[in-house]
RNA sequence: GCGGCGGUCGUCUAGCCCGGUCUAGGACGCUGGCCUCCCAAGCCAGUGGUCGCGGGUUCGAAUCCCGCCCGCCGCACCA
């Protein structure tokens, strides 16, 4: 009964909607707005803060992970550990002239100059300067490529050297006060840890007002887990069905998605994580109860290319708007061991974990030795300190030898170096987590949630069905009409919902136009006091959804109400 | 960032090509009142726009010209 023919314009209907009635627009409008940011007004928050809390329920409580929150800006040294610093940028020319500035690898390639993926800036100013690329602006040829970094600069303090970063992502802060976290997390494995909070971008070009924004906010959920380890929260799951576009189909060109089953996705090697499988169903139910029907869903392996410069696998949850396309609502990540490594390296604190093992374990384990030190240092000469760096981190790798070999350009006979072997009784597993990492855009999934709630009746009248557990406004309370003491009487049945929902209260217009109004807002219930109300103190609660109307006792109302707004249970999600 | 198109009350829009008749018109919404025993009904009275911003041309600019901002579509980008 809801109709689907609008859906070309069906987003623009929805940013209509969302601006009309106070959801959300375009902040800094009365100066012409700037892209990339914008303002919720209070059924936007209330619907953020509903959506905040499914997750919390499905994602952190159900596991009994952790919730933290950290700083927004970070210093230098953070963002430079993290790789950030090096990886999330993009090259930019500017002319040497006029000083109009462009993406270097972009000019190359649009004067039909090859370019590889890595690229220096040496390079790539070369390749300008060197073919004389002619400024499309002013037609000079004199160029200076630089890095040009998609984080916010900014200063921390008076002094100009100490510069910080706006974080591009909230998974930093919990990498960095992984070892505190931890430890008053009593030291437990397998580890969730939750952070809802802002994330900044300076995006070339935002869109689509929520779609691609420079400010916005992100649920991000890191697991650390031990990789040897699977995922005991995936038991009973095994059949659990996930549509996905893998990094192969894609690079085919097939886009349209195979279904296929956890298990038989884990054994082919099509996921290479059972704690990122688990996730994507758990992620693929969340968005079936934000109002997303699952064959609007697909999960996207995104090839090594395009992913993060952190990651070993990523997954897209992408889910389909009508009037956008498929639009990025999580990214769900297999980060390994990448961040606590790369921290522990950079800040010189030891970010390992130890676990007792159950049983006390004798391994055999080799290493190589330098058999003379002197002898070693004279060979070597100058190439000592590189080769003492990789010997440190290496000297348990069988392939050692090799490693050398293709790094330094020696022949390893040569050395003084023997293997010897060990036998030792361990009794502790000391390991970097690996760190499953599903990651939502807070204002996607409203946006995602409202275009799938958004639906047309009778030719005109707007109806949000959103789902009743993410409403904003959960109940609407009216007298049908406004004389002979129906008002007063709505008004006390007001004060009494509010001490448990969120309530609506319209005495303005005819009892059709206050139902229309707040079907438009996706309240799914409303209360109405009639005569009879004054005589047996029974009210009218009307259905948003299919008009329905039965008659309450106000004695029973909350908890009817309560009943009707709750989550349904997770099984029936599938 | 590039190319194309666009920006007029809260919303949708008329007017722009062919400057003055526009102190910018309408519909819906919103506010107050009347009426009303259940789905945007009716009546009355209100409310509301320096025409995205800035500059120029002109006696006169929503209308013509330039720059900027914002939006949409395509390309590119997208941790």
């Amino acid at each position: 009964m809801l109709s689907g023919h609008l859906e070309a314009n069906i987003y623009e209907k929805v940013v209509e909607l969302a601006r009309r009635r106070g959801f959300f627009w375009t902040a800094y409008e009365i100066y012409g707005g700037v892209g990339g940011f914008y303002a919720l007004g209070d059924l936007g928050v209330k619907l953020r803060d509903r959506i905040v809390e499914l997750w919390k329920q499905l994602f952190v409580k159900g596991h009994g992970f952790l919730l933290v929150d950290t700083p927004s800006i970070g210093p230098h040294s953070v963002f430079k550990a993290s790789g950030h610093v090096d990886n999330f940028k993009d090259p930019m020319a500017e002319c040497g002239v006029c000083g109009r500035k462009y993406r270097a690898d972009h000019l190359l390639r649009d004067s039909g100059i090859r370019v590889s993926e890595g690229a220096s800036t040496e390079e790539m100013e070369g390749l300008l300067n060197g073919n004389g690329v002619r400024c499309p602006e002013c037609g000079s040829s004199r160029w200076r490529v630089r890095m040009f970094p998609t984080m916010f600069e900014t200063r921390i303090g008076p002094y100009s050297e100490s510069t910080g970063f706006l974080r591009p992502e909230t998974a930093q802060g919990m990498f960095v006060e992984f070892r505190r976290i931890y430890e008053t997390a009593r030291e437990r494995m397998p580890l969730g840890v939750a952070q809802i909070g802002r994330g900044f971008r300076n995006e070339i070009s935002p869109r689509q007002t929520m779609v691609r924004l420079r400010e916005f906010n992100m649920m991000e959920l890191e697991v650390f887990t031990n990789p040897e380890e699977g995922c005991r929260y995936l038991a009973g799951l095994e059949n659990e069905e996930l549509a996905l576009v893998t990094e192969d189909m894609a690079k085919r060109g097939e886009h349209a998605p195979l279904t296929i089953g956890v298990h038989d996705a884990l054994s082919q090697g099509l996921i290479k994580n059972e704690w990122l499988a688990y996730f994507m169903v758990l992620s693929k139910r969340f968005l079936r109860l934000l109002g997303v029907h699952h064959d609007k869903q697909r999960f996207w392996g995104k090839p090594p290319e395009e992913r993060a410069h952190y990651s070993q696998q990523t997954f897209d949850h992408e889910v389909l708007i009508p009037g956008l396309g498929w639009v990025e609502v999580a990214g769900l990540a297999y980060r390994t061991d990448y961040d606590l490594r790369a921290h522990s390296k950079a800040s010189g604190k030891d970010l390992h974990v130890s676990m007792r093992t159950a049983e006390p374990k004798t391994e055999k384990m080799m290493r190589w030795r330098i058999k003379d030190m002197m002898e070693l240092k004279e060979i070597l000469g100058d190439k000592l300190k590189e080769f003492m760096e990789l010997f440190e981190e290496h000297k348990d790798d069988e392939r050692f030898p090799e490693l050398i070999g293709s790094r330094l350009g020696i022949d390893v006979d040569e050395l003084p170096l023997e293997a010897e072997e060990k036998v030792e009784t361990v009794h502790v597993k000391r390991f970097y987590p690996h760190v499953i990492e599903p990651s939502y855009g807070l204002e996607r999934l409203m946006l995602a949630t409202l275009s799938w709630a958004y639906g047309i009746r009778e030719g005109n009248r707007i109806v949000l069905s959103l789902p009743p557990y993410v409403a904003p406004i959960q109940v609407a309370v009216f007298p049908l009409i406004t004389r002979d003491g129906l008002p007063e009487k709505a008004k006390e049945v007001v004060r009494k919902l509010s001490e448990r929902f969120d309530v609506l209260y319209d005495e303005g217009g005819s009892i059709g136009r206050r139902y229309a109004r707040v079907d438009e807002i996706g309240v799914p219930y409303a209360v109405t006091v009639d005569h009879r109300t004054l005589e047996d103190n029974t009210v009218t609660l009307r259905s948003r959804d299919d008009w329905s109307q039965i008659r309450v006792e106000l004695g029973e109302l909350e908890d009817e109400l309560e009943e009707l707004l709750s989550l349904p249970n997770l099984e029936t999600t599938r």
